[in-house]
DNA sequence: CTGAAAGCGCTAACAT
DNA sequence: ATGTTAGCGCTTTCAG
């Protein structure tokens, strides 16, 4: 007559006991025999029966309980710091769970919305299911404020950074991206390029910016000859900024554009206005989006932004975890992609 | 003979036991007032006592301990079960995501690469975490397999569905959606309608293909009349099948396409052969896809896959669980959206 | 109105 | 070579 009647429904699951009265050993000798606990020896003909009971029943460790008991919950906590829950998050998202995967570790997801408060309230959900280390990620390439209770676990910064540079960070090289962005278009002869950017303000866009000038210094170009218009990242954007520059006496033989989709809204316009790519004009998108890029007529020759390589490495860092881990910002280059979007331009430049 | 001092090195986290002893408490006090435990009156003084020491410590219930004691995780794991990780997961993700957290569950997340072994390996990490619950998710609407394991806990199949329909699942209404699109043509005043199609097989293509074809019945046309051109859902399909159609004599004066990918391909070609997008041709997409559609120029008119409220949806069921849990097939509504790039046809149709 | 105590399923030090 | 035992941090009877 046992005083404590539990009657929650048993998930049905076999537990570690068992195993063990199936075996016919005690509950410690399975857990030796499944953790190949070092500095005990079992004997083999033991280990067989345990093994075998354990096939029998279909018998999984329980992970709470282990977790509990260990302090750790093979368990990752991903934050998506951003409105708009997309394309980067998706990607960023693969390359973390490939890589925890492989390391016997599992994602809990979690998206705020952009929003501190809320951060701050989800780390706080995320490190109550002790959660042992976690990856926040910005969709835009930005500044963060990252909730002081995330100093508890291991983190790292995947796409943001915060000011100080105290908590690791993996970024694209965007500077070098634009560069050598600019340097294919220079490379195909082009002499006249005009660069219609993302958001003024954001880091990218910066960065980007700052490669296609010092491409051009290093052709012995003065970046001040070349059109710079500011867009916002958005597909039309890309689409009246060209007509703006169309209506213009001199057009550009190259069109450099602050991401992929204004690239699109650029062939639009152009196609709009009878010109052809890359005959009449080259186009060089950024982001090498998915589904989107290599698809478009003609394809989009770009630079890939390497998403899931940053969520796959942040995911590894913090694997490696002990004292091998990564301090300040981690660059990954953005690879250019060539396809048909660019071409040698029709006039020699110096005609 | 002060009790022992722990000399363990303490996550640095607060126990129920150190809110006890802050407050002068019995342990199970502690969790009273913090659970609001039905049958149990405690005064309010030590009520108050109590949350006066959680504040001060900071103190938060560790939820690997409740779900080991409890038999539930908090916590619902999300299968992504497709190669492609893009769009749709994150659309899905965020609608499931927002309900599972004003319910107090966090989203353990995997994703399958599309492979049965690897879902059914996946699934077993998820339940070996104690998930209470699970959504399987497939990025093309389709019939699928899962794992035998997934029946040990209350699951739903989102954008998916199991031949014989005994695991609930919430769908598109595709054939509603086919037909609205057609019909919002035709009340134009359209009477040729070309229809390009997404890959053939799919699901949901024939879907929408019936409410096409239904609508054109139902104005009184027979679909034989009208050209159905199938492609592949990707970008360059739209762009080779509109050049197609464009070769031949009699042109349609307004365009159906699988997916807005593929209407970006048809607006392509469209301008590339100097016509008037929607002057000329009106062309309807399909998906209402995030920073593609609403941007493009002209800005698409299309059905909207309602991605996010089909992981919403999944997730409130799933809490709603009890006797109230839906059973078969749930279609939810695609909502017709009207932009830039329909319009009455500029002759009559009869003329 | 509050506290003691029995576990949830597991690991790991300490016996034997 | 294997078994015993003491928790991990919590919930929840049952007693007082």
């Amino acid at each position: 007559m046992s005083t404590h009647e539990d009657h929650r429904p048993r998930a049905g699951r076999p537990r570690r006991t068992d195993v063990a009265r199936l075996a016919g050993v005690s509950p410690a000798t399975v857990s030796f025999v499944l953790n190949k606990t070092a500095g005990q020896t079992i004997s083999d003909e033991t280990r067989q029966r345990v093994l075998q009971a354990v096939a029998e029943l279909g018998y999984r460790p329980n992970r709470a309980a282990q977790g509990l008991r260990q302090g750790r919950s093979a368990t990752i906590g991903f934050v998506s710091h951003d409105a708009d829950f997309g394309v980067f998050a998706a990607s960023a998202i693969k390359g973390a769970h490939e890589a925890s995967v492989r390391q016997g570790n599992l994602l809990l997801l979690v998206n705020t919305g952009g929003s501190n408060r809320q951060a701050a309230q989800l780390v706080g959900e995320l490190l109550d299911r002790q959660t042992d280390a976690l990856i926040f990620a910005a969709a835009g390439t930005r500044s963060v404020v990252i909730p002081e209770s995330a100093g508890r676990v291991p983190t790292i910064l995947v796409n943001c950074f915060v000011p100080d540079d105290s908590t690791p960070s993996i970024l694209p090289d965007e500077v070098r991206g634009g560069r050598e962005a600019a340097q294919a278009l220079l490379d195909l002869g082009h002499r006249d390029i005009a660069y219609l950017t993302g958001t003024a303000s954001a880091w990218a866009t910066k960065a980007r910016l700052r490669g296609f000038r010092e491409a051009l210094r290093g052709a012995g170009l003065d970046p001040r000859d070349h059109t710079v218009l500011s867009g916002n990242y958005h597909a039309d954007s890309g689409y009246e900024l060209a007509r703006r520059l169309l209506r213009r006496d001199a057009r550009p033989t190259a069109i450099m554009c602050g991401n992929d989709r204004m690239a699109v809204g650029v062939l639009l316009a152009l196609l709009e206005a009878g010109l052809r790519v890359p005959e009449d004009v080259s186009v060089m998108g950024y982001d090498d989006q998915f589904q989107l890029a290599a698809e478009i007529h003609p394809a989009l020759s770009t630079v890939r932004l390497p998403y899931e390589a940053m969520g796959r490495l942040a995911a590894e860092q913090l694997a490696a975890d002990g004292p091998a881990v990564q301090t300040g910002r981690t660059l990954l280059h953005c690879p250019l992609v060539i396809r048909g979007s660019t071409a040698a331009p029709a006039r020699p430049a110096r005609g």
